[in-house]
DNA sequence: GATATAATATTAACACTGTAAAGTTAAATC
DNA sequence: GATTTAACTTTACAGTGTTAATATTATATC
């Protein structure tokens, strides 16, 4: 039966496609100024073909958000950790996170400002990427409660104060451009460290 | 000419009027959700007598956001402020930040996220309110770094850390509200915690 | 009090939006 | 070759922000 699994291919091919073309444009010109009849354009066919792929335009966010987080993952996890110091993993990794939302700016807001205001129900949910990435931050944190470097408060606590530290810091530097920032990567460091040595105390 | 003041009265009352229609819509049902119609509906006038009080969507949501600011602004200033121990007003001006900001939820992720993405030259400039917000942060800051409390770094650097700790913890709570967080105000107060911590060390 | 003037509000229209329903075409199965 | 199935398009609807032209009102001038 090769014709039904060529047909898949083409399906699964025609809707990578429009993932692509969405994502383009979500980030080019932001999700509120994409219209389904401008990704149908760039792709050349009618804007209801969009429609047999994905359930609405929200869907398609989703969508879009889902490959980000998974590339935020896939970021973090091919991080060389530091297997003797987990405190500089830990550092090493939300700098990374930092420097992925400031790498891909738009992806980054959309994953986790734009898609919470149209899917109440988050990307967190078990078994999810978002999911997996808070579970890695867990991990790290994990580490270093259990070394002893850290505060002996809980797991969780820890990990969403550190979590708060980048998130905040990734959304000031991309939304207000123009304030006098010191400079960036003094910021996030200083973010980054200020945090953790407020942990260990 | 009493009858030109009055019309000037009764212009600015309109103009009160559909601002606090559009502030009240903005916030129930989102800014993208919200038409002109919609608030020209509310207030019983035609959609187009807007435009003759705002220059547009935008400028109308630059409007409330900048009452938004003014809000904040007078709660945290009408903090009592305890002159012994400056740390102790930097914790309470933040907690009180992280509150207005779950308090009136879509005031804030419509003032410092949605309009920077409307309005990209921010509403940080020179003598606006959004900048006498961050005054009043620096001060605070700076006075904990006079007393040799704080760390000798910068003010700048300092005040930028701390408000990336609050936006970033206010925002989680706001975006992720079914994340299975640690009961919120011990969140709060530990994020608090830990940045003071880690700015004294 | 009638008329001109200015301020204020409205109507009509344009080009665009997301999306549902119906219609078309081509390929696969019998 | 006829029929079913899948993929895609056309058409249509109700709604959007916004502009230009028009109408209405209230004031100022004569």
């Amino acid at each position: 039966m090769g014709i039904k699994e060529r047909r898949a291919r083409e399906k699964e091919h025609l809707r990578q496609q429009i993932l692509s073309a969405a994502r383009e444009l979500f980030v080019n010109e932001g999700y509120e100024n994409v219209s389904m009849r401008k990704i149908a354009n760039k792709i050349e066919y009618s804007p209801t073909t969009i429609y047999l792929h994905f359930k609405d335009k929200a869907d398609l966010l989703d969508s879009v958000c889902k490959e980000t987080l998974l590339n935020l993952l896939n970021t973090l996890e091919q991080l060389k950790r530091d297997t003797t110091d987990p405190v500089e993993t830990l550092r090493k990794s939300g700098k990374a996170y930092v420097e992925f939302g400031l790498e891909y700016p738009q992806d980054y807001k959309l994953t986790f400002v734009i898609r919470p205001q149209f899917q109440k129900g988050l990307g967190l949910d078990e078994g999810s990427v978002g999911e997996k990435v808070f579970d890695y931050l867990r991990e790290m944190v994990s580490e270093c409660i259990q070394e002893k470097i850290f505060r002996q408060v809980d797991v969780e606590t820890t990990g969403q104060v550190m979590w708060a530290a980048v998130h905040g810091v990734t959304l000031l530097l991309i939304d207000f451009p123009d304030f006098p920032w010191t400079e960036k990567d003094k910021l996030i460091d200083t973010v980054i460290h200020t945090t953790i040595e407020g942990l260990k105390a």
